[in-house]
DNA sequence: TCTATTTTGTTATAATATAACATTGCAATT
DNA sequence: AATTGCAATGTTATATTATAACAAAATAGA
């Protein structure tokens, strides 16, 4: 049994544990692939699901830099280049910024729900919606290949709130 | 009778009439707005409508600057937003770039095929898509607000071709 | 006309992203 | 261990995308 949704977190859920979860993912993945998940990109990782809300590469590069290392802009795609390769992170076309992968790596398509209050992001995967896309696509003679589907809005807590 | 799918141009259609069809329906809203079509956001939609290919601001700039002109960079980002705001481009977030819109500009929440080889875009509206969304966005607690839904595939033309 | 507002111009700079090349580290073989 | 090859990281410079802040001009109403 699969999880299909990763709901809005929530102002008190415990976020340790999303972290925990999405390293054990990344290891494993990583194991299962030969690929290395080297100290600067689990780093990366780390300072991305450190935040519920996506974050900028130069965010990234300033949080990696807090303790005086120096690293350059680079060296910051260059890991998150490798993290979206293994579908790891998305990235947020509509924001240029990135957000952790909350599914099991290989379901793609994801559709992200953004709330333009609070800034955090939920993910998630519909069949419904993948069938539309197709059917639409097929009307229009079209080989989907890479859909980005971000939803701008309010999540509940912050319509609540106003 | 309103269209409701601009497909791929195809290689041979006549795009003089796109243009034309594009600027009288701009003229006719900005009258019934009061909104002032001026001469310089007159050309930068007929720009923006000379390509069927999505255009960067830069682009554009480059285009009005060709014969001589000075414009900076504020004078075509601030001419895109008053195009933008009143619906007769769109943004293609995942591209940096400004596409006509191809529909009467009052019908928002479009989805975009955006094909990686030619690099066209075709403007579509499902309904079914937009219902998919909204069933999903109640699941998940979400106000849909502005849904960016830009697919990345392969045109047709481009798939027979290889 | 005078005034208020919108539109356009100008200069500078911020924010995002990549090219190109150097160095380091590591793994596989000898 | 030395050699080799490749992947990962470091470094410098620069390209690309976007906006802030203020000035001048054009336009619409009073």
């Amino acid at each position: 049994m699969i999880s299909r949704d990763k709901n809005f977190p929530g102002r008190d859920h415990d976020h340790g544990v999303c972290i925990e979860s999405a390293f054990e993912r990344a290891e494993a993945l990583c194991r299962e692939r030969g690929a290395k998940l080297t100290p600067l990109r689990r780093r990366v990782l780390e300072i991305i699901w450190e935040s519920h809300t996506p974050l900028g590469a130069y965010d990234v590069l300033q949080r990696m830099n807090a303790e005086g290392e120096r690293n350059a802009p680079p060296t910051v795609y260059r890991t998150l280049d490798f993290l979206l390769k293994h579908g790891l992170i998305h990235r947020i076309e509509s924001m240029n910024a990135f957000v952790g992968c909350a599914m099991s790596a290989d379901a793609h398509r994801a559709l992200f729900f953004i709330c333009r209050d609070c800034g955090n992001v939920a993910e998630t995967h519909s069949e419904a919606i993948g069938e539309a896309i197709e059917a639409s696509a097929t009307r229009a003679g079209f080989l989907v290949e890479t859909p980005v589907m971000e939803i701008s809005g309010r999540c509940q807590e912050c319509y609540d709130d106003e």
